[in-house]
DNA sequence: GCTAGCCTGTGACAAGTTTCACAGCGTGAG
DNA sequence: CTCACGCTGTGAAACTTGTCACAGGCTAGC
């Protein structure tokens, strides 16, 4: 019922509040932390109807009270395994970008099919043989992989996540993948996003804040 | 008028109908295409609209034709410069991903404010160091950038960017970046896409807690 | 040459998402 | 105490995006 992009402003919010609550802000409302977001108030407040925390009308929310909420409500109660396949380039960059920040959320096992990678220990994360990728998955109950391999090889190593039992996939390969409907894909294409990028650089952009 | 999301199918259609070209495929279906980009034949038919190629009835599109449509709406006519800001694990990453790769849409710059960086060819690309980037963007005419600094110096960079005429950002900050309404900012937010696969990783449906 | 079949292009409709607008309430000023 | 203010939560309107369904047309086979 919770749609997509509802979920991804939540997981937006959660990290302005922290920085809030950081600063040292104990409540906040609605339009201030729409204009950190840049969205609007009644965005804001909509979304959060999501997570069932109330706020009250005369202080806003209470900083670290919604962040909890919105913790409880995002994440799985006892955290989440996520596996990445491909330690190439962007595969390096994945892990040295999560590493050790995120203690509920952390990348647990690293799979290549190049010799050459599968044994050594890149950003703190060990490189298993794809070969071992079923039995590690399974064991470790992962549910989220993070596919960054190349574009051929995609396809068919997502039908063997999925059959390891993996619920959940980031692509950053450009080229869509072909899952069961009950596997969710969340894509990342840099270079689609390059590509609109560089078609509104022309033409006209429209949106609506200012620099501050 | 033609929306966000158009444009990055059209993006999508394009690669699948280079592939298709490689493969000596002459003509293709809209159900044909839709199926490889995971979308309806419908969708397929509504975005071409936009480029404003006429297939025929009878053999579908003409694949190269179709290319050189879409090709002559999405890009540039002079083709696009585009700039990277950022040369630390993600930048490089970017820098490897897109080099050599598009002729049309290539990063003819990098920057960095670290100075062990400056001077470097990393990737095929000199790193100038961030002083001269007005300079350099202004004498380039570049009109895209790619945002991959530390989030604390995000929100300056953009507004540096800005004035030096930049019209269009690929943000992989995870922040939103404030910007004048006449700049598009792309946001590649690895974080949320994250968060959002993890969310999805469990049924979703089945919620832990209800009402109080 | 005619009919059956399948395709495209597109108006009309449906679904999904955002914004509007207002009731209701707690707070602080007078 | 009373009033006015400004905020939240939310039904309903507005807008955006995707899908349906069919007219029109080319082709193939008879």
């Amino acid at each position: 019922m919770t749609s997509d992009k509802t979920i991804g402003r939540l997981s937006l919010y959660r990290r302005l509040l922290n920085e809030l609550l950081a600063g040292g802000a104990k409540y906040v409302y609605s339009h201030h932390l729409a204009n950190e977001a840049g969205v609007t108030a009644a965005q804001v407040r909509r979304d959060l109807m999501a997570v069932g925390y109330n706020g009250s009308p005369s202080h806003g929310y209470d900083v670290s009270e919604l962040v909890e909420s919105i913790r409880s409500f995002l994440d799985a109660p006892k955290g989440q395994g996520v596996a990445l396949v491909g330690v190439g380039n962007l595969g390096r960059a994945i892990l040295a970008y999560f590493n050790g920040r995120r203690p509920h959320l952390s990348i647990v096992a690293a799979f290549d099919s190049d010799p050459h990678k599968v044994g050594r220990v890149v950003h703190g994360c060990y490189c298993h043989p794809i070969e071992e990728l079923p039995r590690i998955v399974a064991e470790k109950h992962i549910g989220v992989a993070i596919v960054a391999v190349p574009a051929n090889e995609a396809q068919e190593l997502a039908e063997t996540l999925v059959r390891s039992g993996v619920r959940s996939l980031v692509n950053f390969v450009p080229a869509p993948l072909h899952v069961p409907p009950h596997v969710y894909v969340e894509d990342v294409d840099i270079t689609t996003s390059l590509e609109k990028a560089a078609y509104f650089a022309r033409g006209g952009a429209v949106r609506e804040e200012v620099l501050p």
